[in-house]
DNA sequence: ATAGGGTTAG
């Protein structure tokens, strides 16, 4: 009865209740599985204090600590001592002291490797493993190989692990389930699954943890169809599946983004009786975020709160790992203000690493990229400092590139440089070469590239996007030549970046050449994304017919990528009829975007087919559907000035018009004609009057014009594509200041100077 | 004593 009251109040976190009943119980009902069980308790809950204190009362009532007590114990101190140094030491001395009294058994040295490992010191866990077996000559049993193989497979010391495998079949420790299942583990986690699956046939006894480790095995170094086709196995034998292997299933999915999958998985696990536990949870909350599905993502919220989040303030790991999954999960599914929420509602000391960068992470993917930006300096800041990871750095980046936020890219690329990131430095090496592109300077994204020490296929893939957008096509399949002689093999996205660059420059056979080649040459099969390049390609050579036609011939349904593509050709070259069609087509996919509608609009009003145009407006009113206002904006020395269509809000903006009313009139002296059809570029501002000269990117370049010394280059973003009329306007006004005006527009740079751009047309 | 979990780039 007492016993069953204090496994309740263990299981209910509550050890200092459970220690009441414990004191109570006359001696001979309470064992030294009860103290250890306790022990084990206070540990999980980092109750450290609780820990010692209990080892010492057992002791002092004369229980003896057995082989299960120790490594709890040590593994206490161990991790005490991140909080408190030197009681690693302590930790040590127990050792220490257990060696010289002379009874320093297989089970204290068993506990000390033990607490190395659970501290994530596996490389000094194997040489005390190794001074154990040298030097004491101590013979390891069963527990010294579960201990020891689990190090070398972090470390991937296969060689050691081998080893250890080697002993075991020698001493016929194999024999064991706990110790085949470790030598599965450490080859599976060192990603030798031939010979894990060796050991795996061999073993005589399997249980259900023996298959999880192959079925992770395979999961974790991408070969997924194994993984499932062992988990079919297991539900023909009949295996009882347990948490865990569900579990790793659904992470499985996750992983590879199948998040419905993933979610599918979970409901069979219910229909099969078994609990969802944390790590279930945590899962599931990633296969949400991967797919966007707020509501699947909303109901495991529910799930959380009702069954594992601790309310009552208990602040375990477990439950930060939950409220860090959902924060990423509102984050990508497009609710960053309740992310922002949930953020906000954590005692600040509670949140870590990961739940800064899920939240930056968030605000600069999928929602407002300044927030991340503000939200990473506070990070930063003295009231939170917190030293930012790899994943911080690069979420922090990306919204730099989504910015153009040259000035703030660069501070983070001197923090990179000052404290080092060694482990994850081509990760963040490879954002950086992003940034510096996309916000506009490409040689310096040049120099970062040369200078790192190792690179990956995104290295190479980012550097030739960055030429790619910056108009310079031969440069980047110079880049993509020498990545082949370096010896990588271009992946899908590689050749998208390709093609692109070829579109973007005009070079239209060898595009097409690459295209035709992908299969043998480079064993990439054309998915659609593929396809949308060509018809970009073809439709901007004015090829129209053909682009019609390779899309009649795509092997797959064209998604609303490749109609778009082929849409804004038809504006390119004023075909309003196949401008129908592609508009038409793209209706039937019921993806209503407002660019489409707009581009629709443009290539009537360019035909002076101004009933359309009617038609196309009330169309966009009576749907609801609004076109995104166009903005531009401007680095400055103080923060960031953003400029609207007519925009007057800034302070400067009486100045700016008037350096705007001028130049227009000094361009319209050089022949500068405004093209009066762009004006219905936005068709909700035509109502309001002809707003051609109050552009955000005329704005802005005046901005820049008033603000930036002489000589230095004028940097403005656009959030859609720059408007036909701006574009002639500027190259105009390039041709009367000394400054180079470099504009980042939604799908490319333009490089204005001295009367002529870098997109040669291509745009 | 062994197995499963959250954040990053083209």
């Amino acid at each position: 009865m007492a016993t069953s009251l204090m496994g309740t109040y263990i299981a209910c976190k509550a050890p200092g209740q459970a220690l009441l009943v414990l004191e109570r119980l006359v001696p001979t009902y309470s064992t030294v599985f009860w103290w250890n069980a306790l022990i084990r308790r206070a540990v999980h809950l980092g109750f450290l204090e609780d820990v010692l204190g209990l080892y010492r009362k057992m002791q002092r009532l004369g229980w003896r600590p057995d082989h299960y007590t120790f490594p709890f114990v040590l593994k206490a101190c161990v991790v005490a001592m991140y909080g408190r140094c030197g009681v690693l030491d302590e930790a040590r001395q127990v050792f220490e002291d257990l060696c010289q009294r002379g009874i320093g058994d297989v089970v204290s040295w068993n506990s000390i490797v033990a607490a190395y490992v659970q501290s994530g010191q596996a490389n000094n866990a194997l040489k005390v493993f190794g001074r154990m077996t040298a030097d004491a000559r101590i013979c390891p049993d069963a527990v010294s190989i579960v201990n020891t193989l689990p190090a070398c497979a972090s470390l991937g010391a296969w060689s050691q692990g081998k080893q250890v495998h080697g002993f075991a079949v020698r001493s016929g420790l194999v024999e064991d389930v706990f110790v085949g299942n470790a030598i599965v583990d450490m080859y599976a986690k060192c990603q030798m699954m031939d010979e894990a699956n060796k050991v795996f046939e061999r073993m005589v006894v399997k249980d259900v943890v023996s298959w999880n480790a192959m079925v992770t095995g395979y999961s974790q170094i991408g070969r997924f169809e194994d993984a499932l086709a062992l988990f079919e196995k297991m539900w023909e034998e009949k295996i009882k599946l347990n948490v865990v292997t569900w579990s790793a299933v659904i992470a499985g999915y996750a992983q590879r983004g199948l998040g419905y999958e993933a979610l599918g998985v979970f409901q069979q696990m219910l229909a099969c009786g078994l609990e969802p536990n944390v790590v279930t949870l945590v899962s599931l909350l990633s296969s949400c975020a991967s797919v966007g599905a707020l509501l699947h993502g909303k109901e495991t919220h529910c799930y959380a709160i009702k069954c594992i989040l601790n309310l009552e303030g208990g602040d375990s790991g477990d439950d930060l790992m939950v409220i860090n999954g959902l924060i990423d999960m509102y984050g990508k599914c497009k609710s960053a203000k309740v992310a922002r929420m949930m953020f906000d509602l954590m005692a600040p000391k509670s949140r870590n690493v990961v739940t800064w960068t899920v939240m930056i992470g968030g605000y600069a993917q999928h929602a407002e990229a300044n927030d991340a930006l503000e939200l990473f300096s506070k990070m930063l800041g003295p009231k939170n400092f917190l030293k930012p990871n790899a994943f911080t750095l690069s979420c922090a980046l990306m919204a730099c590139s989504r910015l153009g936020a040259l000035r703030c890219g660069k501070e983070i690329h001197a923090h990179v440089f000052r404290n080092q990131y060694d482990s994850a430095m081509v990760f963040v090496a490879n954002c950086l070469i992003d940034m510096y592109s996309k916000s506009g300077d490409i040689d310096a994204a040049r120099v970062l590239f040369d200078n790192m020490k190792r690179r990956n296929d995104v290295s190479w893939t980012s550097l030739m996007t960055g030429y790619g957008m910056h108009g310079r096509g031969e440069e980047a399949l110079q880049v993509f030549d020498e990545m082949r002689k370096a010896g990588w093999v271009p992946d899908g996205v590689t050749l998208v970046v390709a093609l692109y660059a070829c579109s973007h420059t005009g070079m239209v056979e060898k595009g097409i050449q690459y295209f035709n080649d992908m299969r043998e040459e480079f064993a990439v099969v054309p998915g659609v994304e593929h396809y949308a390049c060509m018809v970009d390609l073809l439709g901007r050579a004015g090829r129209l017919d053909e682009a019609l036609r390779l899309i009649e011939g795509m092997p797959m349904e064209p998604t609303p990528i490749v109609w778009v593509a082929l849409l804004s050709a038809c504006r390119t070259h004023s075909n309003v009829k196949l401008g129908e069609y592609a508009a038409k087509r793209l209706s039937e996919l019921e993806s209503e975007n407002d660019g489409s509608y707009t581009l629709l609009s443009n290539i009537y009003a360019n035909a002076r087919r101004w009933k359309d145009v009617a038609r196309i407006r009330s169309l966009m009113k009576h749907t609801g559907i609004r076109k995104r206002p166009g903005c531009s904006w401007v680095q400055g020395k103080k923060g960031t000035a953003t400029f609207f269509v007519g925009d007057r809000s800034h302070p400067l903006s009486q100045k700016i018009y008037e350096i705007l009313a001028e130049l227009i009139q000094r361009i319209k002296a050089m022949g500068y004609i405004p093209e009066t059809s762009y004006a219905l570029h936005d068709v909700d501002d035509e109502e309001k009057g002809d707003l051609l000269f109050e552009h955000s990117e005329k704005l802005a370049l005046a901005y820049g014009i008033l603000t930036s010394p002489e000589g230095a280059p004028i940097r403005i973003t656009k959030n859609l594509r720059v408007c036909g009329d701006c574009h002639t306007a500027i190259t105009y006004i390039s041709k009367i200041i000394d400054n180079e005006i470099i504009l980042r527009d939604a799908s490319r740079f333009h490089h204005f100077r001295n009367g002529s751009c870098s997109c040669r047309g291509y745009w």
